[in-house]
Order: C-alpha cells, then structure tokens, then sequence
DNA sequence: ATAAGGAGACTAGTATCCAAGTTCTGTCAA
DNA sequence: TTGACAGAACTTGGATACTAGTCTCCTTAT
C-alpha cells in the first residue's frame, strides 16, 4: 500500500536542471542539448527529453522543434505578472486570516516574530531568512489555505531567480522585520485594511531592486 | 524568422487528449494505456509519452511506473485553491482597475454591458456566454495587465470542469448581469468596496454548485 | 573580393526494442 | 468450493536507431 511513486530517472534530471536554472548556474540564452546533458548525466535522451518537457512547461526552457533548446530569458512581462499573482494571494490569504484570526493563532505569530527579532539580535542572517519564510507559510497555514502557499511560492521563485542577478542587494532585513510587525498586528486587531496595507508595502520593496537590474542586466531579458 | 513552433504529432495527441479530458468525454479514474492510445491515434507511443508526461505535469492525469496511467479525479482542495487563485486575482485587477479608470474605460465596459443586455432581451444565451467572457477580459485589458488574464482562466477551466457535471445547473443569466452591472457601477464611482465586493459575491455564486455536486459525485473525487 | 551554394555537423521528433514491475487469470491442490 | 501459486499479459521507464529540419562554415563561381 505504498502510496509514493518511485523515483525516476527522469525526476533526477529534472531536479538538478531546476536547481541549476533557478540558480543561474545556467544562464538564460544558454543551449541545452538533448544530448549533451544525457552524456554529462550518463542516461539516455529519453529521460532527459520527459525533463525537459516538464521544464518547458514550467516556462523555464523554450523548446522548438530541429532548433537548439534554450534557457528561457527573463520577461518583464512575466515577472510583473508573477509579482501580481503572489501579491493577490497573499492579500486575499490575509483577508481570509482576518476572519478567523483568535488568540492561539496570534499567538503562534507572535512567537514566530520573537524568533526573528532574536536572529536579527544575533546577527544571524540565515536564520532571519528561515524564519520569514516560516512566517509567511504560517499564515497560510493558520488561515486554512496550506495549498495556496506553493502557488505562491512558485511565482516568488520566479522573482527571486531575477534578483538572484543583484547580489549585494538585499533587502534592510530591519524592515522587513517591520513589515512582518506591521502585518502581524493588522491582523491581531481584525484591520484589515492595515494588514493588506502593510503586505502590499513588503511586498513592493523589490520594486526599485527589479528597475535596477532591468537596467543593469538587459541582456538576460527576451 | 519564423516566430511560432512547428506544429508536432505530440501536440496533436496532446490537444486531443486534453479536450477529451476537461470536457469529460473521458470521465476521472479512467484507465489511459498509452501503447491503446497510440493506436487509437495511428501514432506511435513517443508521442503519446510526451503527451502523457505533459498531461501528467498538468495533474491532468496520474502516472505510477508500471501501473496504468487514469485521469485523475477532482479533489475538493485543488477546486478550492483553483477559486482562491482566481478570486484573489480578479480583485486585485479590480484594484488596479479603479486606480486608472477614467470616462473611456467606462464607456467600453459599458458598450460590452449594454450588448449584454440586448442578448438577453434576445434570449441569446450563446451571444450572452461570450459577452460575460469579454466582459471579464475588459477588466484585464483596460486595467494594464492583459497577461494576467490567462493565469485566471487556467483557474476557472478547472472549475469549469467540475460544474460540467452538473449539466442543467447554470446559473441565471440575469443574476450575472446584475452582477457585472454592480461591478462596473463600482468602478465608475471609484468604489473599491463595491467593485471588490461584487466580484466576491458574482464568484461566489458557484459555491452551492460545487457543494452540490460534490455530494451527489462523491465518484469522481480522490 | 564577395556572394551564392552545398556539405556536414548539429538540432529535436519518432519508432522500436528491451527491462522491470504490477495485475489479472487460470490452474491445481486442499 | 475456495485459496494459493505460477505465469501470462499487461503497464510504464529507459535506450537506441533512424528521420527530418536547421545552421554554420567552407568552397566555388562570378
């Protein structure tokens, strides 16, 4: 009664190529051949076609028949477009946390936001980061929307993957504290008018990053 | 500098195969043999592999190695998620939408609600389904993010495909128009409380619906 | 010198063979 | 009659040969 499929030499590839993409360690404009990723991976074409396939799906390649499979550029388009989709779900997942927002869920927030003041304190980055993303998927989670987290993790995937080109460039981790306060306290006292407020200002600090790179890095841009 | 890709057999099977399923010509929990396929087809089984993986990647389907790929069943979550994506979309067009309304974006949406009101005065349902669709990729359209448009059709197909199920079961015409009209009063007056809300209230229509038809099809649910 | 054309080295799509695992079925025994 | 086991007949995954279209570069002719 197993439940979980095997894996596959397909989902292999198909990781490492992922990991690789979204990590830049393969650049956009970069050609991929079918063969020449199966010789680097020692398996045939067939899984390295079933990966590639997936990747076109997910946009991250562009496929075309007798033409040399590339990695997909960056699209101003399709990063505005992602942006608009995280930033509508995180509204409405904040609109549907208002409604059922009580003492044990604020809680539970709250001593999620002590731990980050505490990483800040230390000085300790990683963790900060760890937490703002445990932040994000526990409100997800405590509004009964779990599943909605990983649609909006994808398109922030699709965000972060661009800035991944401005490397210094992170955000104040001190602000995005105070956001994470800011939302956190909207929904404490049912304004939810302040908690969509306060998403949609941390989520527009990528803004002037995103107009930067555009500029710096037109190249990586289709 | 041919831009388009050249038309394969793979798409050829995939597009059919894809019709068949979100119209329900082929129910869930059907069993789909590729090698059966390929010969209903006249093809061979490559294309009906490609097809299946990118059927598969969709969650169109389920494949488990060396068991019988079927068409996946409805699971009340995703249909859910599906119309959580699609609402929080829709609003947050809505939002950008009043944000730039002006007098020539209200007397286009009114030209296409106008054209409503002839077809059901006309009792053209057909004319009236078509209209409803425009209606709603105006607000797209007219409010800058015309690419949007796309992800929350994705979303709506999947519930589309739900409501297929209970066939005599739509909605009344003139309930949608009400709606729309409310929507566009909203936007005209800069009403974000109205434009947002009725939006909420003309999605929300189809909760009985799927309510219904979750409990006379438990068949057909995973 | 330059431009047109062809050979060859690419590309992905398709067909087919084999491997490995699951499911069903039929037979044989209790 | 029923149950268990063996095996056939499925299933998809992977490998490989072949087809067909594209591109590049070099040769050749003007």
């Amino acid at each position: 009664m197993d439940d979980f499929t095997r894996r596959t030499t397909t989902d292999a590839v198909y990781e490492k190529l992922h990991d690789e993409i979204v990590s830049l360690q393969i650049l956009p404009g970069t050609k991929l051949s079918e063969t020449e990723v199966a010789r680097r991976f020692g398996v045939s074409r067939q899984p390295v076609r079933n990966a590639f396939t997936k990747l076109g799906n997910e946009d991250l390649l562009v496929i075309r028949p007798q033409k040399a499979t590339e990695v997909r550029g960056f699209s101003m388009e399709r990063v505005e477009l992602a942006r608009l989709v995280r930033l509508a779900v995180e509204l409405e997942i904040v609109h549907r946390a208002v409604e059922v927002w009580d003492a044990l869920r604020e809680a539970k927030l709250a001593e999620n936001i002590a731990l980050q003041e505490q990483a800040i304190a230390d000085g300790d980055l990683t963790t900060f980061h760890a937490l703002d993303y445990d932040f994000h998927k526990l409100i997800y989670e405590l509004s009964g929307n779990p599943l909605a987290f990983d649609v909006m993790l994808e398109c922030k995937q699709k965000v972060d993957r661009l800035c991944l080109l401005s490397l210094g460039k992170a955000s104040e981790a001190g602000a995005i504290l105070a956001d994470h306060r800011n939302i956190a306290t909207g929904l404490a006292s049912g304004s939810l008018e302040q908690a969509q407020g306060s998403m949609r200002k941390h989520l527009s600090r990528l803004d002037e990053t995103i107009a930067f790179i555009h500029k710096t890095h037109p190249d990586y841009f289709e």
